[in-house]
DNA sequence: AATAGATTGTGAATGTGAACTCAAGTGTTT
DNA sequence: AAACACTTGAGTTCACATTCACAATCTATT
């Protein structure tokens, strides 16, 4: 292996590998080549080999990959091998659904907190996370919260960015339709769902 | 302009467009140049321009872009000119907050069905739209649903896509975390919030 | 131990999209 | 009407990502 820089598209794919091999891990399934991972993520056999040799050498020629060995080496790279505390604001719809959803376990993340302007939620428990007022913001510096998630309507959501990344968060995960501005060292993931949503009829024959 | 094949990627940029341009015109705005909105939305302003010419000349030298001239043509490329009927698997966490979600609204989609195996749940109304057993799934064919979100657990994501397959669904959103294989004029596009957060710490500097 | 079959890792070729540049057109000012 | 500032549209160049092809390596079998 080489030194090359590593695509932004491998490292998007990442991930989706790491959930392919957590479910195999589950299954109890201990080895897999790079052909059945390719059918299990949806990604060509030669596309997931030249992903990995960025790296190094993770699999053994004529046999294949080891399941659980292969989901360490790329939790490694992506600093996945900790714990990640993670921030929630807006407990609303989206909110409250993120907070639920147990799919987070998987990358090592802990949804450490969630914070609300509406007082009737602050005080409330939703998956063992007390809910607090927006106004304790502040505190996430101390308490070496890292990562934000925005969940909250469109018309603050910038103003809740450039709160977190006073108090030193250091990505964002944006779920609020809009495009946000910080700094460039902090990185800023968005989803907005109805967004992607739209572009489904363009690929549909006739609708 | 001549033709040229449209690149995904543009086809991926244009709702983002409209996007902007919907909120742009609710505060009143009557005319933007590739530039403002090359800040609105976080894209280059040459970028921006390049997309645009591959299906028309929408602005004019010197001066810019009419914003409501421009929302109905990408709303024509992405054939978001009429209403489409969608129908919604699985009304759990994932589910309700898309079904009490109101940002399909301006890319014209209706979410007119909604689905779920739990008889606890069939009957109930949320947003105005009645919940029906998972049984009932073969009267979209004769409702004219070509849509379909899919919010449903893991281990039953596949199966649900081929009978929505079956029932004539031309596109799918896949919000359960693997990848589904259909039949390839169908298109699905999956999202999956916990994996694309995923890679926000590898872009972060310490955590 | 030789052969066949399977699978990885990677250089090279190809394809695709982003970045850059600038001519052409418009409005405004003097 | 000339000069200037602004903006679009699109050809060209460049960077990046995918695809391909194959040598290297391992296991199983005879």
């Amino acid at each position: 292996m080489r030194y090359r820089r590593i695509p932004d598209e491998t490292i998007r794919r990442l991930p989706l590998y790491l959930r392919g091999l957590t479910f195999m891990s589950r299954q109890g399934r201990r080895n897999i080549s790079s052909k059945d991972l390719a059918e299990l993520v949806g990604v060509n056999h030669w596309q997931i080999r030249k992903d990995f040799s960025y790296f190094g050498d993770f699999g053994v020629r004529g046999v294949g990959y080891e399941v659980d060995n292969l989901s360490k080496q790329i939790k490694k790279i992506l600093k996945l091998d900790v714990v990640h505390k993670a921030a929630l604001i807006g407990v609303g719809n989206i909110g409250s659904a993120v907070l639920k959803y147990p799919g987070f376990g998987i990358y090592s993340f802990d949804i450490a907190a969630a914070f609300d302007i509406n007082p009737k939620k602050v005080g409330r428990k939703i998956e063992n996370v007390v809910i607090e007022d927006i106004s304790k913001l502040q505190t996430l510096r101390k308490r070496k919260v890292k990562l934000g998630i925005i969940a909250v309507p469109r018309q603050v959501a910038q103003e809740i960015a450039e709160k977190l990344v006073e108090v030193g968060i250091q990505g964002i995960l944006n779920l609020s339709p809009r495009y946000i501005t910080v700094p460039k060292r902090v990185k800023v993931i968005t989803i907005d769902i109805a967004m992607d949503f739209a572009r489904l009829p363009y690929y549909t024959p006739s609708c």
